[in-house]
DNA sequence: CATTATAGTTAGCGTTTGCTAACTTGTCAA
DNA sequence: TTGACAAGTTAGCAAACGCTAACTATAATG
């Protein structure tokens, strides 16, 4: 069973506050993603039971490897596809907005596309 | 309750059907979606009852003027997409594929900017 | 006319993923 | 020590949307 958006969406929380603070716990994801506790509960016991995500001595939570690598490709679609959206002359908020929805949807080839794209044409200017 | 991505897809298969036969059944969608006769029946029945689509004298499936114009709209996506993902050099099956996730996610003005682009820059060739 | 095939519906299940209510657990202050 | 608050968990609900099983209704066929 391959990842979904949501668990998707809370592996990238985690990283993205991971690079904020050293020291992430399921009340900082829920608040981050507007979110209640009980959910992210049990989509962090998911994430864990898949290896992608660990507690630490502290009770922190922590991405495994596997876990790490994940949050990392979803996280550069998603700033890749923002950075492209705002340079065609989307408003910031949508862009993210949109990334935030098509990070999840787009395979590897099409983005690895995209991304050649912008290398050989440039910002999109 | 706006539409899901469920919903716009029965949409805009009955949207692509009705280009190709004016007699479209339930079982007609079901078997281009890969979907049980249930399903349909009951997708069909919910868009019914958002007047998106109606059955005429002879129980064919008809869009409303409301549902052709939602159906139009993403059956436009999906056709662009797809053409700028297979001229950025994604492979044709992925291309339709991507597009097909992608085409219920954009915003309006995401894909305005897109297309106002393509026509600016040619065909991203 | 009776049988059979096709289209559609109803009933009800399973998964995903959000929620609230209510409990446990641990810390900290009075 | 006790009371309170914050973090996390458990239990269980709801909606969306796929499915199978089984029914109905209509049309075609021998």
């Amino acid at each position: 069973m391959s990842m979904q958006e949501s668990g998707e969406m809370y592996l990238e929380t985690i990283y993205i506050l991971s690079l904020q603070s050293s020291a992430v716990r399921s009340v900082d994801v829920g608040e981050y993603m507007g979110y209640s506790k009980p959910s992210v509960s049990r989509a962090i016991g998911l994430l864990k039971k898949s290896g992608l995500v660990q507690t630490d001595e502290d009770g922190y939570l922590k991405l495994t490897e596997e876990g790490e690598a994940q949050a990392k490709t979803i996280y550069e679609r998603h700033t890749v596809l923002t950075q492209l959206f705002i340079n065609i002359g989307v408003d910031e908020k949508t862009a993210a907005a949109d990334a935030c929805r098509i990070e999840h949807y787009i395979s590897a080839q099409t983005f690895a596309a995209i991304k050649e794209h912008i290398a050989k044409y440039g910002k999109a200017k």
